[in-house]
DNA sequence: GTAGGGTATGACGTAAGGTAAGAGTCAAGC
DNA sequence: GCTTGACTCTTACCTTACGTCATACCCTAC
């Protein structure tokens, strides 16, 4: 016959030593004995009983309901389970709904911090922009167009706005690096985060078609003093600076 | 402008004045201005004001976080709404779990209180009810005795007793009524409920090769002393009764 | 003037413990 | 015998989001 004080009870089956408190007062588990001191004693019975506690806890069962499974042996432990499911399941449905409406929220939300297509050609005017549209889509394919839209637009504005100011950044460094070694770690470094903007703008995946729509698009981006295009460097040249990025793209990716 | 007063308000909205002065209490809604008397006074504002808190308390949010989300608008609700989605997915998961749990445990129970194939023949020797059995098969069909005794162990074995209990009790007040006039409303009454019940251990359709089957598996029970056959009754007198029970149910029936 | 309804504040209760304060207990080492 | 550290006791306050009093004040209609 084993005797364990509150501690090594507590330890034994995982609860805290105010749990034990709680439960002698609850009259849900009482320690055989008292010591002079009035220190609590468990047995093994106790221990026992304790685990059913824990059981019917484990399941959300309230300690009231708990105390009356244990107490009463004529108490219709199948039709409380019965009931107990059926709460589960009620509750279920309803984290369900909230799930739902929170999952319709965030689509709501999105929408509204999302780019729309016209966001892509904002402060372009709408003909030049609708020309260009058609122009790149007879070029590229229409589905080119669409696809690179449509990876352009599952940015956020703020995501946006941060790649655009990086590009400028990037754009800028380059500028005061100009007559520097083209084949210079800090340049090469530019041109590789470059590219991985680009890449990044690009859905992860790489094309042809998308590269030279994202070129045209810079180039307009820069008549509407989005860009910050290099000094002394026409926007055209945009097109070396994707191709030095591809290089290099390549040449790493070859190492590897 | 309006003005509402703390009743019209929580009409308006659905919440009790108590909540309402929990939310001034929180500094989670304020009246527009207190009157003199120190009554609460709420405009439109407020009450647009309380329907986002409610939007926000049906997901579950606790209210600190509800103030948070209202009151600091650089709050990233986007993923103050993912976490909690999050967490209710958790939630659910949980209660899954449990639904499993009690699922389980139900079926251990029933397994403990439910009637085993070789309770329906307790106290009858084995070679003697195989060879009943066999022969109960080969009358009536195997799949009526099979579908007879899976109806039998559908009870509990409470509520088998209780049956056992029951029909015990109608043969002994039959008894006592032996002389009296079969037609009488007592004697009318008693074989209806014995009826009810065998329709009962039916499983609510009458066959007659069950209600043959129960007629046999009656007798044997008398032998073995599980009933108390009715006085100067042979058994086989059960029969008759259950003949009797069944005009009984079909004239009924029919006045319906 | 009063009756009836609305309102304000303060306080307690709920479930299942967490946390802490202040005091007593126990075994071991010096 | 004394101290130290670990253990234990009881008491009591804190948590959430209100519900439910109790007491007292306010307002309006008759």
């Amino acid at each position: 016959m084993n005797n364990y004080s509150v501690k090594k009870l507590s330890k034994l089956a995982g609860v805290s030593v105010r749990t034990l408190h709680l439960y002698d007062e609850l009259g849900l588990l009482k320690p055989s004995v008292r010591t002079e001191a009035r220190y609590r004693l468990y047995g093994d019975k106790e221990l026992l009983r304790l685990q059913q506690i824990l059981f019917y806890r484990e399941l959300d069962f309230p300690l009231k309901d708990i105390l009356a499974i244990l107490e009463d042996p004529a108490f219709d432990l199948e039709q409380a389970l019965e009931g107990h499911r059926k709460a589960l399941l009620a509750k279920r449905e309803r984290i369900d709904t909230l799930v739902g409406t929170i999952d319709k929220t965030l689509v709501t939300l999105k929408n509204n911090t999302m780019l729309q297509v016209e966001d892509l050609y904002e402060g372009i005017p709408n003909d030049k922009m609708e020309a260009y549209r058609a122009e790149a889509m007879a070029k590229w394919g229409k589905d080119t167009i669409l696809s690179a839209e449509e990876t352009l637009r599952s940015f956020s504005k703020d995501e946006m706005r941060a790649l655009h100011a990086e590009l400028n950044n990037i754009n800028a460094r380059l500028t005061v690096m100009m007559n520097t070694d083209p084949k210079s770690a800090p340049v090469q470094e530019c041109i590789a985060r470059r590219f991985k903007i680009i890449l990044q703008l690009s859905g992860g995946k790489i094309e042809m078609g998308k590269l030279e729509y994202f070129r045209k698009l810079g180039e307009l981006y820069v008549q509407d003093n989005r860009y910050t295009p290099v000094d002394g460097m026409p926007s055209m040249e945009l097109a070396q600076f994707m191709k030095a990025a591809m290089d290099y793209y390549i040449e790493t990716q070859g190492e590897k």
